[in-house]
DNA sequence: CTAAAAGGTTTCCTTAAGAGACTTATTGGT
DNA sequence: ACCAATAAGTCTCTTAAGGAAACCTTTTAG
């Protein structure tokens, strides 16, 4: 199906999308942030195919999400666990959750909440501004160009944009 | 290539991803946000193929993720706009880009960073607690089962699971 | 009268995903 | 000693999704 890759696009969203979006990818994750660690476990929970089991865990291993650690010799059975770069992953998977909760239950209630531990209470998770600790939404927040920008990028971006005064630099 | 859908899956992450999971869907939300609307924007911007670009703006147009509105007549001409549904979906790509600019930069500088409209800084966006406000991550988090939760899937998980103390509800 | 722009549709080819059989090493049961 | 089961894959075959490029329709511009 000679898939496009998404690595040599200057852009951090298609960069982590090529190898956390392929399909399956994302739920073999939730399916390690729940505690699966085996092969045989997530093919059974997940019911996918043995092959393409394989090549996920391949891959997610190669780009330092996931680890194989030995759980025994004889014979040499490993399991899978997160790395710190894995365990990053996390609000990825949250936002995803707080976004099917919300629009995907078709009526039916929430199958899975998260308790915080530190406060010990039931939590939806919030995203809010590492500056003023207000809530975040598409509505309030504006992109402009990093210090890596590459100008003929943001150039391209304001010609097809339908508001080109976005990705002006006023900072 | 028989995909299998994820969408009868009693998952909110799992039902997220069947819609907005596809290959090309999150960089065609991505662009939307930045303010790209037009087919022909689209095309060129992320070098997606017609055939696809088509299908996967059916299928958000379809789920109500976004919403065909007519600029002209004559021909009659329409862009793509986000619904409600859709704005919603833009903590899910703040996440893949805040993981993105820690994880995949490789040495390069960040592409591009978000103004909080709010507050006037430049903004990172943090995941927090909605009762204590602390922040949250995957080991200060603990899974339970919500008021959806099915007692056989429960069962399956711990029995799987590395740690079947998951998943106990002592709420 | 021709070309270009916008938004697709159609065709052909390649390759990823799904199903299921097979492999290897070891243990447990009879 | 023999059979089945378990764990973690590998291999083969088929189907359908993605990529490339040509074609279509309507209207305006030169």
């Amino acid at each position: 199906m000679q898939r496009s890759s998404f690595s040599d696009m200057h852009c951090s969203v298609a960069r982590t999308l090529d190898i956390i979006g392929e399909w399956w990818t994302l739920l073999i994750l939730r399916d390690v942030f729940y505690g699966v660690r085996r092969f045989e476990a997530f093919r059974s929970h997940l019911g996918i195919s043995r092959k393409v089991l394989t090549n996920r865990l391949q891959r997610l291993t190669a780009e330092g999400i996931l680890k194989k650690v030995a759980y025994q010799d004889n014979p040499l059975r490993h399991e899978y666990r997160l790395t710190e770069k894995g365990r990053d992953l996390f609000p990825v998977l949250l936002s995803l959750m707080k976004w099917g909760d919300r629009w995907q239950t078709r009526g039916e209630d929430i199958p899975v909440v998260f308790v915080h531990r530190d406060c010990g209470h039931k939590t939806m998770p919030q995203l809010v501004c590492s500056h003023c600790k207000g809530e975040l939404n598409a509505r309030n927040m504006r992109p402009t160009p990093g210090p890596g920008a590459s100008e003929k990028e943001l150039e391209e971006l304001r010609r097809i944009s339908v508001n080109p005064k976005l990705f002006k630099d006023n900072s």
